[in-house]
DNA sequence: AATACGGGGAG
DNA sequence: CTCCCAGTATT
């Protein structure tokens, strides 16, 4: 495949077959920086809500900067990856403060903003300042190693070192292609170069290794498999009238800075822990959870009590608060915790 | 170089 | 069920 073949080739397809509808595909580096965020490890089809949500509350840097991260959390909650939220609280944050509400141009500058890499850094600078600059997402990793044949995992640093440099060599040398050129990197990933590739449209095929080979299944190189490992924990659903006992989770660490139930290594440590909240009654407890993160499994056992009256010490000591339930349906809550929320109401 | 970090869509 | 998604930050 030659290099400049393969910018040029990329650019017209885009033009006439790419994604022209996307709600980000606008040229204000808000939104672009917005939906890159979003859109890191999330597909697009789960993002458009969040999108659409987030841009009505905080239409621009300024509305964002000035939120708080509570809030910047609970529109997030449901997407995952929370230090997203927080970094783009924080990013907002630098942008007008340090900036004077604009967004830095040069992809070097973007990638100093927290929750901002190389990649999206590129995608920023290129969709909304033309820059010539590299995406390298996962999409490109699958159309690249694909079309040159590279194989080797593409977390591995040797093989992820190759994919920039080949990806720095193929951006066209006209910058003012570098928005198709860069969607459609994306858009050559998502459409056609996926699980099952759709060689016979694709514009690459007749210089593609994998397609010449018959290695389109074979790479990228996929992942090694790792064994999950299984944790348990035990969640207190505290109700008292119609509010529920509620904890700020630490910065850092799963859920960071989402509210959440107080969890405890068993139902002994949990009994022990209501009985100086107040007198009450801790119920039987419901079905056990599962629920899957990328590197374990983690099985909840929710235990619903019902505290009548409050003990005049203890409770103001722990990081938790009693909400309303209605309330706390609203706020910043990991996907399982909302699950039980809801459950409550029922 | 490895690991932590969510949740869900697709096959 | 398995794989992995418009990746980044931390260790």
């Amino acid at each position: 495949m030659l290099q400049d073949s393969f910018a040029t080739r990329l650019v017209a397809w885009q033009k006439q077959h790419g994604r022209h509808d996307l709600p980000w595909q606008v040229s204000d580096p808000y939104r672009v920086w917005l939906s890159e965020i979003m859109l890191q490890q999330t597909q697009v089809t789960a993002v458009l809500e969040y999108y659409a949500r987030f841009l009505l509350r905080f239409p621009d840097v300024a509305s964002l900067a000035a939120a708080s991260v509570d809030e910047v959390l609970a529109l997030w909650s449901g997407l995952g990856y929370y230090s997203r939220a927080r970094n783009l609280h924080k990013a907002a944050v630098m942008v007008v403060d340090e900036f004077g509400g604009h967004f830095p141009v040069q992809r070097e500058a973007l990638q100093r903003l927290p929750g901002v890499g190389r990649s999206t850094a590129a995608a920023i600078a290129s969709f909304a300042f033309a820059q010539r600059e590299t995406i390298l997402d996962g999409n490109v990793k699958r159309v690249l190693t694909r079309c040159f044949g590279i194989a080797g995992f593409p977390g591995e640093k040797a093989v992820e070192k190759q994919l920039w440099a080949l990806a720095e060599a193929l951006l066209p040398a006209d910058s003012s292609q570098m928005t198709a050129y860069t969607q459609g990197l994306m858009d050559l990933g998502a459409t056609v170069c996926g699980r099952k590739p759709a060689c016979t449209v694709c514009p690459m095929v007749d210089g593609c290794v994998a397609a010449r080979q018959g290695r389109t299944h074979e790479l990228p190189t996929p992942r090694p498999k790792k064994a999950v490992p299984t944790r348990h924990t035990v969640m207190l659903l505290a109700q008292h009238g119609d509010r529920i006992w509620l904890e700020r989770r630490p910065p850092s660490g799963i859920w960071g800075g989402l509210l959440s139930l107080p969890e405890f290594a068993d139902s002994m440590a949990l009994e022990a822990w209501f009985a100086r909240q107040g007198s009450g009654d801790v119920l039987p407890s419901w079905p056990e959870l599962e629920h899957v993160f990328t590197h374990y499994r983690l099985i909840i056992t929710p235990v619903p009590a019902r505290l009548d009256t409050l003990a005049a010490t203890g409770v103001q000591e722990s990081a938790g608060q009693w909400i309303p339930l209605q309330q706390a349906l609203e706020a910043g809550l990991p996907a399982p915790v909302k699950r039980l929320l809801q459950r409550l109401l029922a």
